[in-house]
DNA sequence: ATTGCTATTGCGAATCAATTGCAATAGCGG
DNA sequence: CCGCTATTGCAATTGATTCGCAATAGCAAT
């Protein structure tokens, strides 16, 4: 977690301003373990400041985006659910169990390593990749046989 | 590609039937080499079918889809460019080129080894990957050191 | 502290893709 | 050819996100 004057330099760097709706959401985005939506993150701030507006949410989520701040990423086959995560926290992707909902982050090099093959190959240079899977977890397996099959 | 009468029984095992709409809508799916969202369906559709209404192409994509006939993807970082293909074309990935914005189709075992990997690892099941990368073409890499840097 | 510039906010309205309710239409099995 | 009901076109609606704007409030300079 980066330090709040840092942070505020940043910002200033960018022509921008530290406001108290800016902190919250950020306190927001830093603490929390879960994976937040930008309607979730608007809930749990409107707590603290209730007459928060959530076009100030997007606003801040979008210039955090832009900052490279956060990331936003998404979970689902049809991506339905988005969340946005801090970009610090190196790079891992998601497995979303259709049977309970949890997310289970999966760590794995492969994926750099289509990146590089692919370099390699063709010349073309990754920004960015977008990776995630679904299905069921080992908890989830047994009742997913049973009901189904 | 599958034959009318198969689809048709399908459609009919289904409950459904098959329509003016659904041939034309299959068809161009069918057809097309390119990616299509539902817009672009829509507009090709439309140009054969003047009257046919938008609805009825999502409604359409939307049964294609829970018949596993047609998969839905998405394009870029924030998943705005969304299309349909159908689900015979094998297992392979999108690279969006940022500059020209061509789109490169990726084949690599790695992405089925990771899912393997973390099966044996966890116990968990797959029914789903969604991988999207993005970046510079080798055609545009240049053009875009030259411009950014 | 005070001032002035302007980034930011809250609000409501607008947007856009996608979905839905409904009455009319039209597959398709009998 | 009938009759049932799935499907269509249409218009209205939804729901997430964005935008315009006037009021507010950071913050650098005074």
């Amino acid at each position: 977690m980066e330090s709040k004057t840092s942070l505020e330099s940043r910002l200033r760097a960018a022509g921008r301003r530290m406001t108290p709706q800016r902190k919250l959401i950020l306190s927001i985005l830093d603490e929390t373990g879960d994976h937040l939506d930008a309607e979730e993150v608007y809930r749990r701030a409107k707590q603290q400041n209730s007459n928060l507006n959530i076009a100030t949410v997007y606003r801040t989520l979008s210039i955090l985006k832009d900052m490279e701040l956060i990331e936003q990423r998404y979970f689902a086959r049809d991506h339905s659910v988005e969340y946005y995560e801090s970009v610090n926290k190196g790079e891992h992707y998601h497995f979303t169990c259709l049977g309970c909902r949890k997310i289970i982050e999966v760590e794995t090099p492969k994926i750099v390593q289509v990146q590089k093959e692919f370099s390699a190959l063709t010349g073309a240079k990754f920004t960015h990749a977008c990776v995630c899977f679904e299905g069921y977890c080992a908890n989830c397996v047994n009742d997913e046989e049973n009901l189904t099959l």
